[in-house]
DNA sequence: AAGAAATTTGCAAGCGGTTACGAGCTGAAT
DNA sequence: ATTCAGCTCGTAACCGCTTGCAAATTTCTT
């Protein structure tokens, strides 16, 4: 038995009608006589027709099919805006093309043109920030994108996030409250504006208001991984520190091992608080305090305001705050 | 200015060709003087031409493209495995599209057949298990499909794994050595035959090898989750046992978060094994004994068999078994 | 019952590429 | 000079579906 695939041909041969009402029921057209409809889509059901998505894409100049841009997708953080935005997405019925930013930043825009040429419908990115390069060629190709958990620093592109800074300047006057006047900001690259400048000046922000001053000494910079953590330990506690407001959990965790491993008591002689609020703030003993950013929201959101962008529709807001909250646990008093 | 995508047209009469040289040029294809050659890639270059993948994707019957089907992308276990996956795709030039599991078993056949539709060139698929009916529709399409850390009954469906009752076997083999009588099955559903079947298998064997009746009142059955972890733990206290073998780190570690807060000192009085090794196992504490799974490699793997496939080369081995071993931390002696 | 209006359909021109086939051109062999 | 093989390249037929437009059919008016 030979596979052949069933094209609308053969629907349209079997139903004994144009190709043209297939294709009409198909995409619920309204103009079909409703038993044509019936024998076409018992026809359809028998030949298990398979409408060819590609095909039908280049003569509808859509591919119901949207490209994700993310770091990596075992960063927790990453995955769980992944899951808010897949699962609005499918409900849209759209497909989700994942692709992961290599290390070399280099080809971030070769990424993006690939994607641009599978005629994605939108864009969501979560990477650290578009270059200009990259905006450009998005500004020339009318695609629609929109940034999760990421920031666009001048707001030219729609993006859905937290309030960083305030979320911060919280974190920070509560540490200051329990008694605290140097703590640290234990971020990841500088360079990345969320925490090298929203972070940063929530927390420049606190200080300032408990008339405390900034000192770069107490600002570390480190990857995010449990490793580099329990590296960094040393050097914050030996800043003087009683208290740190670390930006990402695994960098939290990292840290936390050092401490208790050098007899440090958490929370009793150290505080710590940290940013994503992922599962690992749970299994971690002491368990996390920790901000908590509604990822899987965020995600949705992100998705849900990119379908309106593809339908045109208009926004009202195209820079989106959602409410955060914060989790104290066992790190923190 | 109208934004006006470039198509091979364009190109052809900038170039002074016709289209069948420009696409030859795209291609690669020998047959082209190489200054003709030169001046193309010159003109694609100017007008910044970018090859409509849905187009060419029509005409060739490819689209470069692979659909992966998994449960949860929050899932360590999963999202390391779709790492490996990606990586080894976009070296061969594949994009992924990611399709989630829901809730709804039933849908699994529509989302294969949206897939399908998409016409891609090959499938990933790392659910529990493939339905009969699923099978059918894969069949009926030539599109070939592996399986990555998870497992075909009959081996019928290519597949990448470890050796699940082997790794088992040991892990039992050391707790029994460690002298436990009682040991702990607290796996997931049990209907995935992972643990239903294959772990399960390895623990038997172990118990049977060390004289040990098998009850089945020391096994367990939860939900992948801390809580549900958390929740267990009285009842595998219960039941008895001083040791257990968990199927995966969520819900170890919520066992081992129960046990201390019991006040049942892991490893002293009890000790716990885990099975996927995903950074978790790193940030409890005590941090957990795991057999480690190389996750990232499956993925890569699997996706590189897949290529294999799509390519019609010949595949020596349908299911491979790639060497695990065990890392013991501190929640074993 | 005839003509107008409203519904249903089919025709055919794309969408932007790939590729089989053959034509034009070149240089070498005869 | 003629012939022929080997390169290069253009022509045109698809790939499977959408959609504007007009034809065909049905229904409504009067």
């Amino acid at each position: 038995m030979e596979k052949k695939v069933v094209t609308i041909y053969d629907v349209a041969e079997a139903a004994n009608v144009s190709m043209a009402t297939i294709s009409r029921v198909v995409n619920g057209n309204a103009n079909v006589k409703e038993e044509t409809r019936k024998r076409v889509l018992e026809v359809i059901d028998r030949l298990n027709y398979r409408p060819n998505a590609v095909a039908r894409g280049l003569a509808s100049k859509k591919s119901t099919t949207i490209g994700v841009i993310l770091p990596d997708i075992t960063d927790l953080y990453f995955a769980s805006l992944a899951k808010g935005i897949d699962d609005v997405a499918s409900m849209y019925k759209y497909n989700i093309i994942l692709t992961s930013l290599q290390e070399s930043i280099g080809d971030e825009e070769q990424i993006l043109n690939n994607l641009l040429s599978k005629q994605v419908d939108g864009l969501i990115y979560m990477g650290k920030q578009l270059s200009k390069k990259v905006k450009r060629t998005l500004s020339n190709s009318k695609t629609p994108i929109v940034l999760a958990g990421s920031v666009d620093r001048n707001n030219e592109t729609a993006s859905v996030n937290i309030d960083f800074t305030d979320a911060v300047y919280n974190v920070i006057n509560t540490l200051v409250q329990n008694g605290h006047k140097k703590i640290a900001f234990v971020g990841g690259s500088l360079e990345n504006p969320i925490d090298g400048k929203f972070r940063l000046d929530g927390y420049k922000k606190a200080l300032k208001k408990a008339h405390i001053n900034f000192s770069s000494n107490l600002v570390f910079e480190a990857e995010y991984s449990v490793r580099a953590g329990e590296a960094i330990w040393d050097a914050v506690k030996n800043s003087g520190a009683t208290a740190a407001y670390v930006t990402e959990d695994l960098l939290a965790a990292g840290i936390l091992n050092s401490a208790m491993k050098s007899g440090t008591k958490v929370p009793e002689d150290f505080e710590v608080f940290t940013s994503n609020n992922t599962v690992l703030c749970e299994v971690t003993r002491p368990k996390l305090s920790s901000v908590e950013e509604p990822l899987y929201d965020i995600g949705a959101v992100a998705m849900r305001l990119l379908t309106k962008m593809m339908n045109q529709e208009s926004i009202d807001e195209n820079t989106i705050k959602l409410p955060y909250s914060i989790v104290k646990r066992e790190s923190t008093r």
